[in-house]
RNA sequence: GGGCAAGUGGCGGAAUUGGUAUACGCGCUGGUCUUAGAAACCAGUGCCGCAAGGCUUAAGAGUUCGAGUCUCUUCUUGCCCA
């Protein structure tokens, strides 16, 4: 047996390119890119996973002659590299770069088919320069505002915390109280183009229906009216937002906001204060709000009923109505809200039904909230209507009256972009004496991040630093301070892909030509988790370029998008509950793992996606050096589909390395044989059956059903295994030979360009053509069923007819066991697939 | 609570989209080789049955000549939103 050395072939061939270009000039433009990494210190097997897939792709369309755009970046801002400076006492640049350099070498081993010469890094000043000067260009569009917002403040480290760093109401890192704080922040004002970028996901048949729903959510249309009631005895109105006019007749109270402006008046009202201080410890989660008991607060006031005479509706303060969706305000009909009908229940209000079920009779008395669809009752000149019919005519009849009119709402709200932190990209602003807020000249780009911070103390380094914020207002020369916050780190991933276009350009963010030439991303790969925020920042990004250059042809930046699944491994847990690495455990039979360091019981729990604080982790470089990077993409891709969670396990990847050394085997039995018998028969069979191999195995490829063309590789190998054997022409063997290994050259770089020179291939990167009419030629399965049951299976020529292959069935022994004596009552032809007697 | 997926051997999973269910891999069993093990190779491996044959895609019903695939009901799991 021929044994290889794939860590010494791979070096070789990693070697012979510093990048990989796959660039073919005459060739349909493809722009493949999967998501860019956070440099967080070594690559993980989701890396792993993301980038094989990727590059199985671009070399695939670049050998179809495909013009490929390939390239990697980092998406190096970011917290983790302030918290890591910190405790290792160094600069977070510093540190980033470190890791960069590490990941870097990482990628190279795997092989990936990058080109290096396009790679960008977000922390470098040359990447965001040009984003300070789209922040400008943006501010200047009108798509840049300052608002006040509550934020999540730590008062310990005297900093905004983002959600999930607020865990059971404490700061992640310093354990203290999170409060709610009213603070000025920067947004990008996304909301401008909510309708747009909700309506055109209808263009994006590339992309997952999941992804598409999940932004659908997201953006959240409601289509309502805004409908404003007099108050009783007082001259203003309260404005109120619903989505369900329809059930006017049916309100029976008003609920605000605490917060809303009618409340005002109680400030100093001690009871509602305690209300008030009761409302804000349910917390602002709406699963927290729908929960919770339905509290209210009755304000003394009351609106009139706009189409009922005399009807007038008390207001209370509520505690599920919250400030900032629609007005503050809503109206409350029982009979059809399930949170109305709780309050209605506790405060003894009238529970009047305007919706009559039509499949089920209406009990006299309602235990919840009917919110289905029905016919309108109870409700005058909406009587017998269906709910969208009423919906019409109650927003027409708003509208004549003037007491308001259809409204939408969108749940999607402003990106707030303000971090206060030091390690993200400086946002270009200065405030000036007199109060003003004015973008700094672009002529004094880049704003520098300084190098000389203290990140120990509480707060925002930059805000700290004794001089960076002092600055001089250019046009009037006066001093001024800089604004101290950083941008989101999401704003560097929503443009990187058009920096790769013209990564060097230095006196714009991109050139126009090349974006409208590699523009759109063709393929983007990468984990569902970010299925709302970066794809969706990224959509409002080439929208807002779009504005600012009417020349850049493209407004949808990802065309197909593919979402991998996660790589898991079963989680290893000692006697003490302590969970244990891969690597520190023993499999010693079915039922027994132990410690290799005691031989201690280990429980072995679920595959689950992999992660550091359950040590259920394999590190790919570990593996690359055991088994090559061949194999590890190779087992990757071959267990499960793409898009489904993959389990990593020593025996695969063992499996993987076995069956690569078979092919290198074949290779090595093929190119050392010699026959020159000229059985054309039986090589032209061999011949035609190698084509239907590469005619499927093509089509799964382009199908993203990788796992199914790995199989079929497997079985391309024992047809190749038991066709040596026979009496077959080595030179045509050879030639089938190259075939194959050119069809693997995506899965197993390395092995192929070894194998394929060995065999004197001269054009590796030619996708093999093969010829389509021995698709047509060959024989086919012809299933023969009695009364549907299969009961024969007769290899037959194509499109022969149902005379022919009756004749055929009549003669065949095990049918004419089932028909003797019976009539035949009917008889289902397919061509080319089964015919079916019924007896 | 709402929405969306998905349920196929001991395990990961195939199935030309309504036409041979269980491809391929792992594991397991037996064999060859070997002092032994590993590796390699050969054979077997859904269930019942000695066999002929019958049964089988979470459970149940329906449409159809024919259902893993379509429809309905139920159950279970996963994800997302609340």
């Amino acid at each position: 047996m021929e044994r290889v050395n794939f860590q010494e072939i791979e070096k070789k061939w990693q070697n012979k390119f510093s990048s990989i270009k796959l660039y073919n000039k005459n060739g349909k433009k493809f722009y493949c890119l999967e998501m860019f990494p956070y440099p967080s210190g070594k690559i993980h097997m989701g890396h792993v996973r993301n980038y094989t897939i990727g590059d199985v792709l671009a070399r695939y369309k670049f050998m179809k002659g495909f013009n490929v755009l390939h390239p990697m970046g980092w998406d190096a801002f970011g917290l983790p590299a302030e918290n890591a400076a910190r405790i290792n006492k160094l600069n977070p640049k510093k540190w980033t770069e470190e890791n960069i350099d590490t990941m870097r070498k990482q990628l190279k081993m795997l092989g990936l088919s990058i080109d290096w010469d396009l790679e960008v890094s977000t922390c470098d000043e040359s990447y965001y320069r040009h984003q300070q000067e789209l922040f400008i260009d943006f501010y200047n569009l009108g798509l840049v505002s300052r608002k006040e917002t509550y934020v999540n403040w730590d008062p310990v480290e005297k900093s905004v915390l983002a959600n999930e760093q607020v865990i059971n109401g404490k700061g992640w890192r310093s354990n203290a109280v999170v409060e709610r704080k009213k603070l000025s922040q920067w947004f990008f004002n996304i909301t401008k183009f909510s309708k747009e970028l909700l309506d055109e996901l209808n263009k994006l048949p590339g992309w997952p229906e999941k992804v598409k729903l999940m932004q659908k959510n997201w953006i959240g249309e409601s289509i309502g009216c805004e409908l404003n009631f007099e108050i009783h005895d007082r001259k203003d109105n309260l404005k109120v937002f619903t989505t369900r006019p329809d059930t006017i007749f049916g309100a029976s109270f008003i609920a605000v906001s605490v917060d809303h402006e009618i409340c005002k008046s109680f400030q100093n009202n001690s009871d509602f204060n305690n209300f008030k201080n009761e409302c804000s410890k349910i917390g602002t989660t709406e699963e927290a709000l729908a929960n919770a008991e339905k509290l209210g607060f009755f304000t003394n006031l009351y609106v009139k009923h706009p189409f009922i005479k005399n009807k007038k509706l008390p207001i209370y303060a509520a505690n599920f109505v919250l400030m900032d969706y629609g007005n503050g305000a809503i109206f409350g009909c029982p009979a059809h809200d399930q949170r109305d009908f709780d309050f209605a229940t506790k405060y003894k209000l009238p529970i009047i039904r305007v919706i009559k079920d039509v499949a089920a009779e209406d009990k006299s008395e309602m235990k919840e909230a009917f919110t289905g669809d029905g016919k309108v009752i109870n409700s005058e000149f909406l009587n017998n209507l269906s709910i969208v019919d009423a919906k019409k005519t109650i927003i027409n009849k708003i509208t004549e009256k003037k007491i308001g009119s259809k409204k939408i709402l969108f749940r999607l709200k402003d990106w707030g972009i303000s971090r206060q932190r030091y390690w993200g990209c400086p946002i270009p602003m200065i405030y000036l004496e007199d109060g003003s807020v004015v973008p700094v000249e672009k002529s004094e780009l880049p704003i520098k991040l300084p190098d000389d911070v203290d990140l120990n103390s509480a707060g925002n380094p930059l805000k700290n630093h004794p001089n960076w914020k002092k600055t001089i207002h250019k046009a009037t020369g006066k001093p001024a301070v800089r604004e101290t916050d950083t941008l989101d780190t999401f704003v560097d991933s929503s443009w990187y892909f058009l920096r790769f276009c013209s990564p060097n350009c230095t006196s714009a963010p991109f050139e126009t030509k090349n974006v409208n030439y590699w523009m759109p991303v063709d393929q983007y790969i990468g984990g569902i988790e970010h299925a709302i925020l970066h794809l969706l920042y990224s959509r409002f990004f080439m929208r807002a370029i779009n504005k600012n250059n009417e020349e850049i042809k493209t407004k949808e930046p990802f065309k197909n998008l593919f979402t991998q699944g996660m790589v898991c491994h079963e989680t290893y847990m000692d006697s003490k509950g302590s969970w244990l690495y891969p690597e520190d455990v023993e499999k010693i039979s079915q039922l027994k793992t132990v410690k290799k360091t005691d031989g201690s019981n280990v429980k072995v729990g679920p595959s689950e996606s992999m992660s550091k604080s359950k040590k259920n982790t394999v590190d790919p470089e570990t593996m690359i050096k055991q088994y090559g990077a061949d194999s590890v993409r190779w087992f990757i891709l071959s267990d499960s589909p793409p898009e489904k969670d993959v389990q990593w396990s020593d025996r695969g990847v063992v499996s993987a390395n076995k069956f690569l050394q078979k092919i290198w085997n074949l290779n090595y039995t093929v190119l050392n044989k010699n026959n020159n018998s000229q059985n054309d028969k039986q090589s032209e069979l061999f011949k035609k059956k190698i084509d239907i191999f590469i005619f499927k195995i093509d089509k799964s490829i382009n199908n993203f059903q990788f796992n199914v063309a790995i199989a079929q590789f497997y079985e391309v190998y024992k047809f190749f295994n038991e066709t040596i054997k026979k009496n077959i022409n080595s030179q045509i063997v050879k030639e089938c030979l190259i075939k194959i290994m050119k069809l693997m050259l995506p899965f197993t770089p390395h092995l192929s360009y070894e194998c394929l020179t060995n065999l004197g291939c001269k054009d590796f990167n030619e996708w093999p053509i093969i010829d389509k009419k021995v698709l047509e030629e060959i024989n086919i399965n012809m299933v023969v069923q009695i009364n549907g049951k299969t009961r024969e299976v007769l290899s037959v020529n194509k499109d022969l007819d149902e005379r022919s292959i009756t004749s055929l069935t009549k003669v065949s022994e095990k049918i004419k066991k089932y028909l003797s004596n019976k009539k035949i009552k009917k008889t289902i032809f397919v061509k080319n697939k089964i015919i079916n007697y019924i007896i």
